[in-house]
RNA sequence: CGGGGUAUGGCGCAGCUUGGUAGCGCGUCCGCUUUGGGAGCGGAAGGCCCCCGGUUCGAAUCCGGGUACCCCGACCA
């Protein structure tokens, strides 16, 4: 393939976009590859559509190679099978809908598990047919409430999904293994900087799932990786080491004290500190606190209902680790109205006396699992201005169970090691689920097993942002200057740059060009005349083909010159040998 | 859905405080010169100044109301 400069389809902008901040989104807009047509909607361009097929190629080929047959659905579907999972209204305002001519609803597909569920249920009936995984690649519709960073968040975007059919639990296991080595190959050609954490499956059900992050600031996912193990894991599904029970023998008995205005854990140690110093002379830290906030849950049906969550003074509730514990239901703040409507709770002052199903309020109540029996807190007497001290959990109080929701810290312990965790940001270019039946029980997918009995199949479900995955290359690889593509996705393997008006020097270029194109190497040739050297210098750093080669000034002395554009190593080859070489070149990597 | 910011030629911006014929750089087109780091000179095209209303002799500018976009948060298989 050759391309030539001077008829490509490209403007490329002397300044960086306003509109755009990340890397990836300023500059596959600025060296022309992509634009955007609407809100989180691009076109792609010539050079930016042949970075999207050599992913998608990629993509394809280990998918191929895994022995994933690929089908392709249509974006515009039908509402029954949304409806028969419930997900025409769970998906809410995400959901992009249309009607047609007669007024029947349709939609632009989020997502593809009930056309995939639906299709395999039309054809197969028999444990014989399975496992069976088949995937597609396809652009997919999401009304998102905020699209961001171009290609990173759109509203419109290429997936490839798969989806695993298997009879047992095992099967489930086998395939879902099998995704996984696939994912990993495919992420390993793209050249990306990836981990594989734990997540939660969440709303979607399921018993595991793990998500492919490309490390990056710019990245929306936050998780946390252990210093000294392999643990990683996304915010919400990180889990805190359980520290062992503490025999109470010697712990002195609970006493409820006066704390008049002490509202906040803050309020609350000075005011102990000051009236109720420590036996020992340490002072009270927010972390001998047990605060308990209530929340509001909303169930998936509309039912609403308080939930208390107790949890280290020192520490907040994170929102997405709670909403992630108590999917499907949603959390909403406890607000003055939920107050007045349970009157055993004292704003400022609620303590585990009240708390729990069983107790004065009902209300289900939840402990962060640091809260072990034996360990002593001070925490609200469920009485205005008044703290109980020396509550001892397991002893004077119990709760209806424990949650994850506590916020995760930097440092805190790794479950898997006692190691020290940190947090970093990264996007999501994959995500792997083991589904389960929730799917193929709410369309009936069933088959025949050996005993003849019917037999609900388990799924898993895969999915690979296609389109994101392009912008998250960008992420890995580009520079002050501009792109540096990987040689696997770059739109042409060199950036032949002709400079000089000498028109032996555009022959010679051309020359080059065509042997290097008759060798299989792709080439974009800057055969542009009357474009000064600096132009074309600055639009081939920009534009990031691996290697550039500069026939200029040099073919006076029978040499051109070789850079490569990630690491700026530059070496003059004699014209004669240029093509050799820079086939090789090609090659080695 | 909350908070902040922005809206002026293809791109990046100034002008707005203090109302008076819309400006700069880049890009584009023509001519001449130039050709190894985003060239020089001369000429040219291209603008409902986001929209609607108001004040005024006169509004890009002041006032009121919308809308869109960007960023942060909430949300996000």
């Amino acid at each position: 393939m050759l391309l030539r400069m001077s008829t490509l389809f490209l403007r490329t902008l002397r300044e960086d976009p306003a509109d755009a901040e990340v890397p990836s989104h300023r500059l596959l807009v600025r060296a022309g590859y992509i634009r955007r047509a609407a809100p989180g909607v691009y076109s792609w361009l010539p050079l930016g559509y042949l970075v999207y097929r050599n992913v998608e190629r990629i993509v394809r080929e280990e998918m191929d190679g895994a022995g994933f047959q690929e089908v392709h659905f249509p974006a515009l579907l039908p509402r029954e099978p949304y409806e028969a999972t419930g997900r025409w209204t769970e998906y809410g305002d995400n959901l992009f809908r249309l009607k047609d001519r007669r007024g029947v609803d349709m939609l632009l597909g989020p997502t593809h598990e009930e056309m995939f569920t639906l299709l395999v249920k039309d054809l197969y009936s028999s444990y014989k047919d399975l496992p069976l995984s088949i995937y597609q690649i396809q652009t997919k519709y999401r009304d998102e409430a905020r699209p961001r960073a171009g290609l990173l968040r759109g509203r419109e975007f290429v997936m490839k999904d798969s989806y695993s059919f298997d009879v047992d639990d095992a099967g489930l296991e086998r395939s879902y293994a099998k995704h996984r080595d696939a994912y990993i190959r495919t992420f390993d050609r793209l050249g990306l900087d990836y981990v594989i954490v734990s997540a939660m499956s969440g709303a979607m059900g399921g018993s595991r799932s793990e998500e492919f992050l490309q490390v990056t600031e710019v990245g929306e996912d936050t998780f946390v990786r252990c210093d000294g193990c392999g643990y990683a894991a996304n915010v919400e599904a990180v889990t805190t080491p359980v520290p062992s029970p503490i025999a109470w023998d010697d712990l002195p008995a609970a006493h409820a004290e006066d704390t008049p205005g002490t509202p906040t854990i803050e309020t609350l140690v000075a005011r102990a500190n000051e009236t109720f110093p420590r036996a020992d002379g340490r002072a009270w830290t927010a972390s001998d606190t047990l605060k308990n906030v209530v929340v509001t849950l909303v169930l998936p049906d509309g039912t609403r209902e308080p939930l208390c969550v107790g949890l280290p003074g020192d520490r907040e509730v994170d929102t997405k680790r709670l909403e992630a514990a108590v999917a499907p239901a949603e959390v909403e703040a406890f607000d003055e109205a939920d107050f007045a409507a349970n009157p055993a709770l004292v704003k400022g002052y609620i303590g585990p006396g009240v708390l729990g199903e069983k107790a004065a309020s009902g209300i289900r109540y939840l402990l962060d699992p640091r809260v072990v029996p034996g360990t002593a807190w001070i925490t609200g007497a469920d009485e205005p201005g008044r703290h109980v001290f020396d509550l001892v959990a397991g002893r004077d109080f119990t709760a209806d169970g424990t949650v994850e929701a506590a916020e995760v810290r930097d440092g805190d312990s790794c479950p898997a090691c006692g190691g020290s965790l940190h947090s970093a940001r990264g996007i999501e270019i994959g995500h792997i689920f083991q589904l389960g039946r929730k799917y193929a029980d709410a369309l009936g997918l069933q088959v025949l097993d050996e005993s003849g009995k019917l037999v609900t199949v388990t799924m898993g479900s895969y999915g690979i942002g296609v389109s994101r995955a392009v912008a998250a290359v960008v992420e890995t690889s580009y520079d002050r200057l501009g792109l540096c593509w990987p040689r696997e996705v770059a739109p042409a393997d060199v950036h032949l740059v002709a400079t000089g008006k000498d028109p032996s020097i555009f022959a010679s270029a051309e020359r080059l060009a065509a042997d290097l194109e008759a060798a299989g190497i792709t080439v974009l040739l800057d055969d542009r005349p009357k474009v000064s050297a600096g132009v074309k210098f600055k639009d081939a750093e920009l534009l990031g083909m691996p290697t550039i080669v500069v026939v200029g000034k040099g073919l006076a002395t029978g040499v051109v010159e070789v850079k490569d554009r990630r690491s700026g190593d530059r070496e003059e080859v004699p014209v004669g040998e240029a093509a050799a070489h820079i086939v090789a070149v090609v090659r080695a990597r």
